[in-house]
DNA sequence: AACTGACGCAACCGCACAGTA
DNA sequence: TTACTGTGCGGTTGCGTCAGT
């Protein structure tokens, strides 16, 4: 089946656009506002698809977008949410007005990019690269603030785990030992890490308690370090119980078989106002509710690294049953 | 002055998804 | 339920500009 592509039709053209069709385009969508873009080319007199129609003023066009530099600020935050929702153009896009998800693209790909790598970050997981032999010597370069963010990613990792955690041993039905064995094995595996991590606390306790909406800090790397049984090594997949020692009823709290409320992952500029409520990366609305989709919201997060999608994947039917 | 390669940006393409008849 | 349409998104391409030789 399929369905022709918008731009088939003969006659139209392609390429850089002229003035007088930029503001043909304005004129007609100042007078009529934006509509049917498919039929807006002919109503506007343009020889032009609908779709390119609306990059153009998407992209170029819309008086409210901002054009120049980015800032040092836009830099940072650009970085810092690439860093939790990877190639999301669109909703990092959201929180930096007047930019556009293509030049942010564009940005990404031509300036920050290159600065990430030239630094020894690799600029998919944030993380320093492994596969340099100058690594050494390029972390000491390590611009603080990226790595204040790449640590604050790797600690929303570590909440949203031990939430699944406190999920899978204080719901009922009874716990789910494989899926807190799997748990177990996600989390750092040498737990200097995590310490290293807590060593941060105060510059990461107002990035993160300022800006990521989430619960304090200390109780996470604890059940994180008890979740591997306080031991350095992975959770050995043989050991059934290393998994049963994870965790006790009495770390359930209140909260018995739900995500706190108050978890919510990272909300992380200061300017919500400027979003609608569904682009708010939040976990709420996903608790209490064992037959809702539970976990949408971190597809937003992008933990791929962190192999999170297995577990919401051996989860959803677990999670689903009766 | 001419050439060339790198770079940045605008635009295009294909796909996915939501809405609707 | 299905087919179709409109829209949005992310990846990629191509062109113009500029610095270096």
């Amino acid at each position: 089946m399929g369905r022709p592509p918008c731009c088939d039709e003969h006659g139209v053209k392609k390429g850089s656009w002229m003035p007088d069709e930029d503001k043909k385009l304005t004129d007609y969508i100042q007078k009529h506002g934006q509509g049917n873009w498919r039929r807006l080319p002919k109503l506007a007199g343009l020889d032009r698809c609908g779709k390119s129609c609306r990059l153009r003023w998407t992209n170029y066009l819309r008086p409210d977008i901002r054009r120049g530099k980015f800032t040092d600020e836009e830099e940072k935050l650009i970085i810092q949410l690439h860093s939790v929702l990877g190639n999301k153009w669109s909703t990092i896009a959201t929180r930096l007005p007047g930019r556009t998800d293509n030049e942010i693209k564009n940005f990404w790909n031509t300036t920050l990019r290159k600065k990430l790598l030239q630094m020894g970050i690799d600029p998919v997981t944030h993380q320093p690269r492994t596969d340099l032999s100058l690594l050494s010597s390029s972390t000491s370069r390590l611009d603080s603030s990226l790595q204040l963010q790449v640590d604050a990613a790797r600690l929303i990792e570590l909440h949203l785990v031990q939430n699944l955690v406190r999920l899978l041993t204080c719901s009922s039905p009874a716990p789910n030992l494989d899926l807190i064995r799997l748990l177990g094995s996600a989390v750092p595996k040498n737990h200097h890490q995590v310490n290293d991590l807590f060593a941060l606390t105060p510059q990461l306790s107002s990035l993160v308690n300022g800006s990521l909406g989430l619960p304090s800090l200390a109780p996470v790397g604890q059940q994180i370090l008890s979740v591997n049984g306080g031991q350095t090594a992975a959770p050995s997949s043989a050991d059934d119980s290393s998994s049963e020692s994870m965790m006790t009823s009495k770390d359930c709290g209140t909260n018995s078989g739900t995500i706190p409320a108050s978890v919510t992952a990272p909300s992380l500029v200061s300017s919500p106002e400027n979003m609608s409520k569904n682009e708010t990366i939040s976990l709420e609305g996903s608790t209490n509710t064992p037959t809702s989709p539970p976990f949408e919201a971190w597809d937003a997060l992008n933990l791929d690294d962190f192999g999170w999608k297995e577990i919401i994947d051996q989860m959803s039917p677990w999670l689903n049953a009766p």
